[in-house]
RNA sequence: GAUCUGGUAGCUCAGUAGGUAGAGCAACGGCCUUUUAAGCCGUGGGCCCUGGGUUCAAGUCCCAGCCAGAUCACCA
């Protein structure tokens, strides 16, 4: 192992051991006491009642400009950077330059953690720096960061752009790329200002089972495991929708969970393994409130994060000002079709898709049909926030058939930028027509749907017990913090994204 | 899973017709020596993703594989 250190790392190596034999602990225990940070300073200092006399910050040491006696360097802490002003006289004792000389001036390495103490002044070059009277290596660094260096005619040197390094690293993505961070705070912010929303409403934040002996409440395939001590096969969550209604089933007027889901199906920029959606579930509502409720909350989220309701995605400039265009399913077919399908059947609708250069199989039942002719014709020219809304009833089962239109249900989505941002619908609470529904997805896995939904008789059970009328939501919010954050993969807007091992 | 593109120094990238491996930044040494240096001079650093093949000779051409990205398919 030890002959792969690059001739850097043996260095800074080597740097460890000098520090180590001067006696000074290159990774101390004790408490570093802080008491601002470089924004705050940047944000408050005055030269003129020189306040910031007596400043304590840490940070990682990004860049040393080394002169004679006094040199300057620059710090990094968790809200940006400062300049250090570091004078041989000022932090060493009188006859043992050792503290300048060798430990900042050699020993100390870019990426290295460090604490400083001083005073807050203006350079005469007009910037604004720390007069350090005191430094303190706490943390030394072994490995060279890629500092990313601007020049002096503009050229940047050592950003790292290669996104395999940026998602498997992402500790040095963060460390070098400050916009990674907004993008994460921007998400964080984003589930505050839902919660905030939620909460304001009323409705309880719940916990249900990630492990589950059956996997449902959506179209997917599952990952499956294996509890020892039971000895039973556990399936990790495809969604929560059946667990969230057996609370409302339980008394619950209003329930939401921000819930970590697995789906075992192919990876693209729009779809990592484990993904999060926020589910809520209101009793004595209905799709159409869901909807209202939706846009009010959505737009919230946008000023709550960007400040505005206007956002730069891409290519677009998308507005989540209330209130959104609405269209049926069918109503957007005609629109960017010109093709009438209301009324037609299964093989009428199989004409259409081959007509539209649509690839069907005979796994696809009618509803499934109608949803691929939507899919491939309508929903990527869907920019501006938009619901859609009456879906068909096949590609829905837990939802309430429409209360007057025929085959239909009581469904919404709701697209923007081209896909879909969240689902909701009138909540199935007929136990009897809900058994049914699920006999029929019985019946299109036989015809092949590997991702056709397996019976829950649990599920039912609590059903039978009587759940109120009730509006049900889910929202992707990876998809939401790519719209949100401008970002055009979702792996940008997970931490650690899914990768194949390295080597 | 399919197709295309890429993988060369710590990072970002060049590498011509197949002929001993290059730059910028980073590193190291020096200059400079007290509010700037984003400077100047010099030095070191490479399993050219892996394994085969063609050739007198392969970073370069061919085949296979690994990893990534984009597009497509399935899905949110």
């Amino acid at each position: 192992m030890i002959n792969m250190l690059s001739e850097q790392e043996i260095i800074r190596r080597e740097n460890l051991k000098k520090i180590e034999e001067a006696g000074i602990n290159p990774y101390p225990a004790d408490t570093y006491l802080v008491n601002t940070t470089a924004k705050e300073i940047f944000e408050n200092f005055n030269p003129e009642t020189k306040n910031y006399q007596d400043v304590a910050v840490a940070g990682r040491l990004m860049m040393k400009r080394i002169m004679g006696k006094a040199s300057f360097a620059e710090l990094q802490d968790s809200t940006g950077r400062i300049q250090l002003y570091i004078s041989r006289d000022d932090i060493c004792p009188e006859g043992n330059d050792m503290l300048y000389n060798d430990l900042f001036k050699k020993w100390m390495d870019l990426g290295d953690f460090i604490g400083v103490k001083g005073y807050v002044f203006v350079t005469k070059m007009g910037e604004t720096s720390i007069h350090v009277s005191e430094i303190k290596l706490l943390s030394k660094s072994l490995k060279p960061l890629p500092i990313v260096k601007v020049d002096a005619e503009g050229q940047v040197h050592d950003a790292v752009t290669d996104p395999d390094f940026r998602y498997r690293q992402r500790y040095v993505d963060l460390v070098v790329n400050p916009e990674v961070k907004d993008t994460f705070v921007k998400r964080t912010r984003m589930y505050n200002s839902i919660r905030e929303f939620l909460n304001g409403k009323g409705y309880l934040e719940v916990e249900t089972p990630i492990l589950q002996p059956l996997y449902g409440g959506a179209a997917a395939r599952p990952f499956k495991t294996h509890h020892n001590t039971l000895d039973m096969t556990l399936y990790l969550r495809i969604a929560n929708e059946l667990y969230l209604k057996r609370l409302i089933v339980g008394g619950f007027d209003g329930v939401y969970e921000f819930s970590k889901d697995f789906r075992n199906e192919g990876m693209s920029r729009f779809h990592n393994p484990e993904f999060t959606q926020i589910e809520l579930y209101v009793a004595y509502k209905d799709y159409n409130w869901m909807m209202d409720l939706v846009e009010e909350m959505v737009e919230k989220v946008a000023i709550d994060t960007n400040g505005s309701t206007k956002l730069q995605v891409g290519e677009h400039i998308i507005d989540f000002k209330r209130p959104w265009k609405r269209l049926t399913m069918f109503e957007a077919i005609l629109e960017y079709t010109g093709i009438d399908i209301s009324s037609m059947d299964e093989n009428e609708l199989r004409d259409v898709c081959r007509q539209l250069h649509i690839s069907v199989d005979l796994s696809m039942g009618k509803g499934k049909l109608i949803d691929e002719i939507f899919g491939e014709q309508c929903e990527h020219l869907l920019i501006q926030p938009t619901f859609i809304t009456d879906y068909p009833v096949e590609m829905s089962p837990l939802a309430k058939k429409h209360r007057s239109k025929p085959g239909i249900v009581e469904r919404f989505e709701a697209i923007c930028n081209g896909k879909e941002i969240c689902n909701a619908f009138s909540e199935l609470n007929d136990p009897i027509d809900q058994r049914e529904r699920f006999m029929s997805q019985l019946e299109l896995g036989k015809r092949g749907d590997d991702e056709a939904m397996v019976l829950d008789e649990d599920f039912l059970r609590s059903l039978e017990y009587g759940m109120p009328p009730t509006a049900g939501l889910g929202i992707g919010m990876d998809r939401l913090a790519m719209i949100i954050t401008n970002s055009p993969s979702i792996q940008d807007v997970i931490f650690f994204p899914q990768m194949k091992k390295e080597g």
